[in-house]
DNA sequence: CTGGCTGCAAATCTTTTGCATCCTG
DNA sequence: CAGGATGCAAAAGATTTGCAGCCAG
């Protein structure tokens, strides 16, 4: 976890849990997710401090902030240039291969024609995963 | 608002006031401006009118949920095939062109790839626009 | 030692729910 | 008239905030 120190961070024993539980995670967890896993290990942990450092993470450019559901963020240890499916039925996220993205075209025409200045792209497909296709058929 | 009629809805005046609302609206509301929007002509409506009315409209397909900020649910009675630039300083929320999007080729090999039965897409270039890109500078 | 970080609790914000009443079709 | 829709208020869920005390650097 010499990431942290990269960062100038200060490295709290809180900060090294969460870390170490969003290293290599492909759940897209939500704060919550993270709150509760990290819990038992470390009862004294405060929602404000789960909070804190996800934020702190995110503005040093170590994790993903998703906005995939309404009413909850979810986040992504993954940095890199990918996107997301999402089951609408069982709510699973499953990471998009690098492949599937915007053509820098595209980009470049978003970003001219409303003068805009491109700082990330998110594309979310939903639909249902073959489990719950089985199910809702 | 014949539009309340085929899918065999209601026609009550909170939904006509809510639709009228909605028809031509480029700003993306969230319920909540909606609410703000409305009650001064219509003080009786609640909340949970105004949420029980989007609900419903979304399930006809007459409008759109847009998940762009997380924590907040926002509306587009746009129901063509677009995506969204959304400025990360003031929020603003512009329609993108209709060519900017995911080629079929990248659906259909996002859905192969995983299995998935692919329901929708939804595409968030976020950037600055304009005015604060020059005031943020 | 000092500023950043933590823990706690209360507050805020958004959305949902239960239920009695109302009103459209 | 019946069943869906509304209004209200309370509840639920997620996130933010203020502040005193703590600890990593």
């Amino acid at each position: 976890m010499e990431k942290l120190k990269k960062t100038g961070m200060k490295q709290t024993p809180q900060r090294l849990a969460i870390m170490h539980h969003l290293e290599g995670n492909k759940c897209h967890p939500s704060a919550e997710d993270i709150y509760k896993s990290i819990s038992p290990k470390f009862p004294s942990m405060s929602f404000a401090t789960v909070y804190n450092t996800l934020e702190n993470l995110k503005d040093h450019g170590l994790i993903k902030e998703l906005t995939i559901e309404s009413g909850k963020k979810r986040f992504d240890p993954d940095t890199s240039d990918h996107h997301h499916l999402i089951c609408v039925k069982c709510k699973k996220i499953v990471d998009l291969p690098q492949e599937i993205q915007l053509q820098q075209k595209a980009l470049t025409t978003a970003g001219v024609i409303k003068g805009f200045r491109i700082l990330s792209t998110q594309i979310n497909i939903y639909g249902l995963c073959p489990e719950c296709t089985k199910t809702s058929s």
